[in-house]
DNA sequence: ATGGTTGGGGGCCAA
């Protein structure tokens, strides 16, 4: 573990499938990679009953959760200073999928789980992808009237490039690769100019996924992946990109989640 | 074409 200037940040988003089922995982990560922010999305617990203790003695005593009782819910807790918690009721649906704060130097930090969008990729027959293009239609008119500079992270639910999938031409019809999707995440990133830091650091050329299906024998074997996970940046942020890491090794760890920890590193403004 | 697995919450649904 080496130290880090005050203005390196490591800034990790992870879909954990339930913080309560993943505090071994998550302790295990937190102790490996000693990130400043961990970005939690899915933690399948209701505001109230998150583990704020449990983080604090681990020194991440600045959290802005935002959860519910079964499903989604997301959570940001940092041993940075977080500031202006906010989140906002996307779609009207009253899910908590959203939870924001300010950074030292000023950023936001946007913390987002996107809607799965259930099986057939048709808006008229099925309400969970319907809510899904709509919730992307709302971050694109979103980022479109963002003017801060801003880091978002999250589970996205959509691979939007063709080595984001394991093969473009067989998922071109399965939610999270399909044509409304993908264009939608290509309106977004166009509408604030958002830099897409994993392919910033892994060209658009190269398999790059953050999610396995827990469905597959040998995930590794088979390697059957989706990039669902992403973080983004404003331009402004793209000079201080220092690394980034698919920490795909959590995905073999005991009762892993689906989804792999995405870390990275950047310089943030100094404030 | 199908089935494969997981977590939450209570006896299936969402992912």
């Amino acid at each position: 573990m080496s130290s880090r200037p005050s203005d390196r940040a490591r800034i990790v988003t992870w879909n954990v499938n339930s913080v309560r089922a993943r505090l071994d995982l998550v302790d295990r990560f937190l102790l490996e990679h000693r990130p400043d922010v961990l970005c939690l999305q899915e933690i399948k617990v209701q505001t109230d009953l998150f583990p704020r203790s449990w983080f604090e003695e681990r020194g991440y005593r600045h959290q802005a959760v935002h959860g519910q009782r079964n499903h989604h819910g997301v959570a940001t807790v940092s041993r940075l200073p977080l500031t202006e918690v906010s989140s906002r009721d996307w779609c009207e649906k009253g899910d908590a999928r959203h939870v924001a704060a300010r950074l030292p130097g000023g950023v936001m930090l946007h913390n987002f789980y996107v809607p799965a969008g259930g099986d057939e990729p048709d808006r008229d027959s099925n309400p969970r992808f319907a809510h899904k293009l709509d919730f992307l239609d709302e971050m694109i008119a979103w980022s479109r009237e963002l003017s801060e500079p801003s880091i978002m992270v999250g589970d996205l639910n959509v691979a939007p490039l063709e080595r984001d999938v394991w093969s473009h031409r067989q998922l071109l019809k399965v939610v999270s690769h399909t044509p409304p999707e993908t264009e939608r995440m290509e309106a977004m990133r166009a509408a604030h100019d958002w830099v897409d830091v994993m392919r910033h650091f892994v060209s658009a050329d190269e398999p790059l996924y953050s999610w396995w299906s827990y469905r597959s024998k040998d995930w590794r074997k088979s390697n059957r992946g989706r990039r669902l996970d992403h973080v983004w940046v404003s331009p402004v942020l793209q000079g201080g990109l220092k690394a980034m890491q698919v920490f795909d090794d959590a995905r073999s760890w005991e009762r892993p989640s689906d989804h792999a920890p995405v870390i990275v590193d950047l310089d943030l403004p100094v404030g």
